[in-house]
DNA sequence: ATTACATTTGACCAGTTTTGTCAAAACACA
DNA sequence: TGTGTTTTGACAAAACTGGTCAAATGTAAT
């Protein structure tokens, strides 16, 4: 399964870049960014689409990772899951009329 | 599509109640409990609960409509919603082993 | 229109959580 | 050991949440 952390580390890796490399290009601390490959803190979506950008990567691909990590995250205590999920699938396509 | 708010302004008008009623019997301001009915302000999990129990409604629903409303919320400007749901739903059940 | 009561609104505060900064510690390896 | 990279943790600033309260608004009866 993957996860937001582990496409920008291997996409880092592929390019053979520092931490401080892509800090300076992002303007983003290097220590946040070892946070964020190691999902131990999650970016903000502005720093989602910089990732995207100056790796190259899939927009949309980096933000559903993202997106979906938060949705996980926020329902991982809770055996209700599956049916949070359906019911939030509804009310979002009712939304969408 | 219902939603937290509703059940519980309906159990509430169900029951012949007045907000200030519910507000001194449960512990939280009315104009809170007002918030909350018009889905404007999100209960804690301990008020969504107190809100089961009171209004005997069964808890499993009132969380899970709940929690879909939060996770609606959040995805609320996001096209990738369906794909997000997806995504979120295989890192829940990957988690689970 | 005035009274009486219920609900809604908005300003404000306090506490929590999130985000960013930095330097020191840990790691890797020549 | 020395050099360079990554990780960790303490701290501060900013953003977000949840609660309180009083004033404003709505509603119905007289």
């Amino acid at each position: 399964m993957s996860n937001f952390g582990d496409l920008i580390r291997i996409a880092r890796e592929e390019k053979g870049l520092f931490l401080r490399q892509v800090a300076a290009e992002l303007d983003i601390d290097q220590a946040i960014i070892s946070k964020f490959e190691r999902n131990e803190r999650k970016p903000t979506k502005e720093q989602v689409l910089k990732f995207a950008k100056f790796y190259k990567l899939d927009k949309e691909t980096l933000l559903v990772e993202w997106l979906s990590d938060k949705v996980a995250y926020d329902l991982k205590d809770e055996n209700l899951a599956d049916k949070v999920l359906k019911a939030a699938e509804q009310k979002i396509k009712y939304k969408k009329k």
